[in-house]
Order: structure tokens, then C-alpha cells, then sequence
DNA sequence: GAAATCCTTTGATATAGATCAAAAAATTAA
DNA sequence: TTAATTTTTTGATCTATATCAAAGGATTTC
């Protein structure tokens, strides 16, 4: 619990009162490697802090999966979309290794961010910082050979690189596998 | 002025307090076609919100121009990375046609974000709608074809389509010109 | 600990789109 | 209006990466 509160304080104050609301909004969750906390064609409710493990979305295109988000410990993640627009969308929420989390849903969200300004600006500023990194992802990507793309993903992701499957983050770059493996023989 | 503030109520109350802070904080400004706003290398301290026109923001990659964003009427406009980081980037903030706006300067910006909640949650809202809409594009990239670029491009930008120059268009879903000349020429 | 399943590598071939070069059209400037 | 400049189109060629197919490794499961 300490380490959830810790890292809002690194973006905004967390009133005494604030803290608390949050803490009893919160429940604990784990999943099994392979999990869903979301699907396909329903809405997804809540987010999703990580304690512990590694999680990832992902959508089919061509029968293919197609990964969208890594996040780990310490790390936020839903299936944005839905979440954020009260819709069904075509992604998937998986735990890549058995995790654990504290999940919020979107109404005690919403309640938080009405009533404490800080948690407004929680909210805007992680926002700001999930914008300006998908940037970064997209420049990444523009007019650039399958290594460039690698590289770059190699230094964002250098620490939990060896926990995922080059399958995954071969989509996650937007090329092939084999692609990805005879990239990495090179290196 | 007040097509300003309307735009500001879409996403959020406005109270008269935060209106006249708004209004006595931004100034009017006005470009010609080609003149630049924020050039790389240096620091961008101001956010435009468009009245009237069309600008871009683009870097540069193997000598050519890559168009990283454009934004016409009502919508705001700024080098993203310099201006939220306060640091030198690599973009260049530039006019397509002769354009009028106003601008708010980080400072201000700062203020009005910390006195008054209402303006913290149109942040907040706002960076959401820009993070899903970037996630919409770089789907739209992850493997398809430059014609399926582009028809999602001419979705987005149905209504400024006839006003940007071929070239801008091309470097800013990724391919040529000379393919995006003859992607058109199929369609 | 053997079988089944999943993940990664390797090889051969095909292709979308890049690159280079130059002509044609459209804008802008004088 | 003509000249100059910029933008777009067209053609020929090249290449990085996709695709298809199959073998080799590694994990999981019972």
C-alpha cells in the first residue's frame, strides 16, 4: 500500500483525506500467467495498478496479436479505450506472468478526481506523460529500419526486455518474428 | 473571444472568476503562411489555440521534413515535447496558410492549472482525447498498407484534406511522396 | 520425465514501397 | 503575363521486410 500512495506523491500533494479515500476504494487482485482482466466487445471498468508481475493489451488484426501496452510493477494499465470512453473496444488485458494489482474503477475515479483537485492533477499529468511517450513511439517509428525501431524499444523497455516474448514485442514494433529474431541475431 | 471560452465549456464549467483570469492571460497573435512560432534547438514557452488558419509541427529526418502534427480552427497547438518538459527539442512549429491565435504561456498556463480545479480537469481531459487519438493513429500505422494509412488519415482529416500540401500529408503517415501521389491516382 | 504445446530460428521467395531521375502542373513572384 | 519556384506525377529500378514452410528449442502439463 505504501508504494501505491508513494508514487502519486511523485506527481502531486496526497492530502490525508485523499489518502484515504483512495485506500478504501482499492481492492486487491492476482491473476494466473494467461489471464484476462478484459476482453474483447465488453466494457472494461477499471484500472489496473501493478504490485507485482507484468501485464500487456492487445488486439487481432488478421488473426495476428498485435500488443499495444506493456506495463509492470509500479506501472498503470487498462484497455484505455473502453475505459476512457465507456465503450466495448477490440483490445485484451492478459497478464504475461502471474500478478498482482490494485484495481480502481472508473466511477471511484471519477469520484476522486471531483472532489480532490490533486487527483485532477495526478490525472492530467500522467496523461501528459503517456502522451509524450507515444510520441516518442511514433517518431520511433517513422521512415526507420526494423533495428532502429528495436533499438529504441531496447531502451525504454531495457528492464523487463528479458521477461517478454519476442513474439510480443515483434508486434509491439510492428514487424514480423522472424524479422525480430534475425534483428536480434545481428546484435 | 467567446468562440475561446464555448471550447473551454465542452469539457468542463467555467466559473467568471477563471474566464476573466483566462482572457487577461492570452494575446492575440498573428502568422503568415511559412512563418514559424517555436524553431528546434531551442525552448517553446507558449500554447496557441487556433482562431483562424492551419499550422503544423514537423522535425527533420535525413534532411526531409516529417510532419508530426497539424491543427486548424479551434484547436490547440504547441512544440508538445519542449513545451512540457521545458527543455530544447527537435520540432519546428510552422504556418501552413496565414493564421490568427492566441497564446498562453507555460506560466500562465501553470497558474490557472494550480487556482483553479475546473481548468486542471480540462487538462486532464483534454491530454486524455490527445492520447486516444494518437493510439487511434499508431494503430492505424501497425502493419497496413499506405493506402490504409491514408484512408484513415483522410477519416481524421476529412475537413482540412483539400488544404495541406501532398508532401505534408505523406511524411506524416509515414511513406513517401511519390507513393501517396499514386495511392491517390487508385483512388 | 515423456508428450504435447508453444516459441524461436532458419531458409527460400515474393512484393510493397523506397529511391533516383526527370517531366509536367500548379503556385508564387516580379 | 512571364519567369521562377514549388509541388505533384510518372517511370525504372532496387531493397528491406513480409510471407510461406519447416525444423529446432524450450516450457508446460499430466
Amino acid at each position: 500500500m505504501k508504494e501505491f500512495i508513494e508514487h502519486f506523491k511523485r506527481l502531486t500533494q496526497v492530502s490525508e483525506k485523499l489518502e484515504k479515500e483512495l485506500l478504501s476504494r482499492v481492492v486487491s487482485i492476482v491473476v494466473d500467467k494467461g489471464e484476462f482482466l478484459h476482453k474483447a466487445d465488453s466494457i472494461c471498468k477499471k484500472t489496473y495498478w501493478i504490485k507485482t508481475g507484468l501485464l500487456r493489451t492487445y488486439y487481432l488484426k488478421g488473426g495476428n496479436e498485435i500488443t499495444d501496452v506493456f506495463a509492470s510493477e509500479g506501472e498503470w494499465i487498462t484497455s484505455t479505450q473502453s475505459f476512457m470512453k465507456n465503450e466495448p473496444d477490440q483490445y485484451y488485458l492478459q497478464a504475461i506472468e502471474k500478478s498482482k494489482a490494485y484495481a480502481l474503477s472508473i466511477d471511484d475515479l471519477m469520484f476522486l478526481f471531483e472532489n480532490f483537485h490533486e487527483m485532477e492533477k495526478f490525472g492530467r499529468i500522467s496523461m501528459s506523460i503517456y502522451y509524450i511517450q507515444l510520441s516518442e513511439k511514433l517518431e520511433s517509428y517513422q521512415f526507420t529500419t526494423a533495428k532502429d525501431k528495436y533499438a529504441h524499444f531496447c531502451k525504454v523497455y531495457n528492464s523487463i526486455l528479458h521477461r517478454l516474448p519476442l513474439g510480443m514485442v515483434a508486434s509491439y514494433i510492428g514487424i514480423t518474428q522472424e524479422t525480430l529474431s534475425r534483428v536480434r541475431k545481428e546484435l
